[in-house]
DNA sequence: TCCGCTAAGTGGGGTGGCGTACAGACCGCA
DNA sequence: TGCGGTCTGTACGCCACCCCACTTAGCGGA
């Protein structure tokens, strides 16, 4: 299937051209930035979103400060999936961890637009499919894998979805996503910067060497990759 | 909606008489084992399974010896979404966990039969929502919480799922679902004996106390119960 | 009744990550 | 040029849990 614009969000770029055309008119384009909260857990969900070239972080809390990434929704998929479970409340809280573009539909037009676009609704049940494998293999990363390992996992996820190997984020903010503390981060950076594997200085990491991170991290970034691909959304 | 038998499968229970009746045809009463795998990662699904009285656990491995339960199916249940999201492998391992009695169906009339039966699509669909909230709170909590909180937490969600306060289950095999060594799991079960909230001896472990229970468990537990009553899957 | 096997108790040493605290480094802004 | 705020480095004690090894306790079968 063709690009349809220099950034394509794989779920409607799988959709055949007459199907996604009535879509598309109801699509609205919106940039995204970093810090957004699409939805917070137990609020209900007015606008879907299909990631152009932007990166949203499905997060679980346990307290205040202590939160986990369970899922990564980049251009291959889609946020707001509760809605196409037909729950009109989101369960995890969404944020905007990639200031970028996507598009957005306002949930009661994409529900009519859903239940008669039969394509759409396979490639987004496939992407459920996809989405659900990410977060149990993740689940049982961040229990059994150290530290190191799971930031290099992280790294090369988010550099996949990003298209880019240098991206704004603090230690900070990657011990929210990996429920770690901030000078867990630190130390496990710090190692992985020691091998010139990354680089980083106040809140810019960049990736020098995707083969050697690739090494430090486990098997779990693979065994995620493998399955997206299984259900047509790689990239 | 009445119950259909003494032991009733809650998706099936929600679904209209007139629907419902002729998809009873085609499912076939099998008794599970404790043991038993229904599925394995990357292996095709033959068949979907509707549990009675039977419990299932969902589990992602890392290796030849680390696994963790990611999800419980009961008779709230099914085992088999990959299925119903259009993918014919399933992604994890689905494990009996408790013998007893289910309703299966082959995939190929169960793909026809749940392509022209609405009410068992929604209940479905809203079941996978449930199932993906429960997978990204235990996430959390096995990343967050420690070993005796959630030993007390996995304790209860059995309990509710299986109707009883006793049943058969060693702390070896309570260690490959929670994550933990198998004398963690002893030192944990232990100090809940101590405080006489349960008893166990040689594979049988025994719930005295639930409200104590409760108390010594996180969370968690009653969170993703408040999720499957919001998707009409409660007790 | 004895044996063998599995389940569970126990202990000692090691460690990854936590909590806390503080210091240095870099940036933007006045 | 200096200042305040954010980002990162480092260090120390601590604890839950790990790994390894061995013991004790039941249960069932010959």
């Amino acid at each position: 299937m063709m690009d349809r614009n220099s950034a394509t969000n794989r779920v409607l770029a799988s959709i055949p051209p007459k199907q996604y055309r009535r879509l598309q008119a109801q699509l609205e384009p919106i940039t995204l930035t970093f810090g957004q909260v699409l939805y917070e857990p137990g609020t209900s969900i007015a606008h879907v979103y299909f990631p152009l070239n932007c990166l949203i972080s499905l997060l679980t809390a346990v307290d205040k400060r202590r939160t986990l990434e369970v899922g990564m929704v980049g251009n291959e998929g889609m946020a707001g999936m509760p809605f196409i479970l037909g729950m009109g409340v989101s369960g995890n809280r969404a944020l905007v961890q990639g200031s970028g573009d996507a598009l957005r539909m306002a949930s009661a037009p994409f529900r009519v637009e859903f239940n008669r676009n039969r394509p759409l609704q396979e490639a987004l049940y496939r992407y459920t499919y996809a989405l659900m494998a990410q977060i149990s293999q993740t689940a049982a990363c961040n229990r059994f894998h150290e530290a190191e390992a799971r930031l290099a996992r992280w790294l090369l996820m988010t550099r996949d979805r990003r298209g880019a190997d240098e991206f704004p984020l603090t230690h900070e903010f990657l011990a929210h996503m990996l429920g770690l503390r901030r000078e867990g981060v630190s130390e496990a950076a710090s190692a992985l910067k020691r091998r010139n594997l990354i680089d980083y200085s106040r809140g810019k990491i960049r990736i020098l060497d995707v083969k050697g991170l690739k090494a430090s991290s486990c098997a779990c970034y693979q065994i995620v990759k493998t399955v997206y691909a299984r259900a047509g959304l790689a990239a």
